[in-house]
DNA sequence: GTGATTGTTAGTAA
DNA sequence: ATTACTAACAATCA
């Protein structure tokens, strides 16, 4: 489940249970097929290597060491990682298997077979390569309102563009615009420049929040979009209705009265 | 059966 | 160059 909230979540994940700990093993699950995985090589280089670090940049998830191989992993829709110890058996749609020391294990799941774990040399050179800008919570004002205030895009293509800003998906957009009360087809170029400055500090405010509840939604306001995320549903902000309508091929949740 | 799903990419078109 | 639209990938759920 990764958008940035849900991708730090992971973060965090590896950083307390996977570092540290020599390699033994990394192998591919069963059920494999269609997915792009890391070949024999690849994982061969993992062996004897620890991770000391895990970073996060945007939907992107990397784990490594200054003088070591990194994995990069992308969750793609459903992809969820996994530390568990063996003897327990790993997870269904277990695609990715490395073992360490001490009998811990991480499983990269994907049911959808979406996500991608590729195995890289240096993640500041992996995200040039890939043409994904800056994290949205690394992004500063002036470039965010250059990006966002140039663009002809609808404002929800805009903020889910991994190229400009990376880590908003289909629904921290929608939360963002919710929270401004922009109608996700409003076009940047037509802000004027208070109100980038504000969907600047909207961003920066939502997933911060998303960040500090570790991606459970059940702990976000009650008012907030996501936790009423339902076609017909009551807005909780004002007595508008939660509608939807299609932008850039995904669905946009809004309400009907005090987004515009 | 139909249509939808927290993502990305390729092809096409304007 | 930029943007929009569609389909594709695959599994599951309402």
């Amino acid at each position: 489940m990764p958008e940035l909230p849900e991708n730090e979540r992971q973060r965090r994940m590896l950083e307390s249970e996977c570092l540290n700990r020599t390699i033994e093993k990394a192998e591919i699950g069963s059920d494999a097929d269609h997915i792009e995985l890391p070949g024999s090589n690849s994982l061969g280089r993992l062996k004897g290597h620890r991770f000391s670090e895990a970073r996060r940049h945007g939907k992107n998830l990397f784990a490594g060491s200054q003088s070591g191989p990194w994995i990069a992993v992308h969750l793609g829709m459903t992809g969820w990682i996994v530390a568990f110890d063996a003897p327990d058996d790993p997870p269904d749609y277990t695609k990715l298997l490395i073992t360490f020391e001490g009998d811990r294990r991480m499983a990269f799941r994907c049911p959808r077979k979406l996500g991608h774990v590729r195995v890289i040399d240096d993640p500041d050179e992996y995200i040039t390569q890939q043409d994904v800008g800056p994290d949205a919570l690394g992004i500063g004002r002036v470039t965010f309102c250059e990006t966002i205030g140039k663009s002809r895009a609808r404002l929800k293509s805009a903020l889910m563009d991994q190229s400009r800003m990376a880590g908003i998906g289909n629904l921290w957009s929608d939360e963002i615009l919710f929270g401004i009360g922009l109608h996700p087809e409003r076009r940047g170029i037509d802000l004027s420049d208070d109100q980038l400055d504000e969907l600047f500090d909207m961003m920066r405010a939502k997933l911060e929040k998303g960040v500090e509840v570790n991606a459970d939604y059940s702990q976000l306001p009650t008012d907030w979009l996501i936790p009423n995320r339902d076609e017909g549903g009551d807005c909780p902000r004002c007595g508008g209705t939660i509608t939807n309508t299609k932008v850039g091929g995904r669905t946009a949740y809004f309400c009907d009265s005090h987004q515009s």
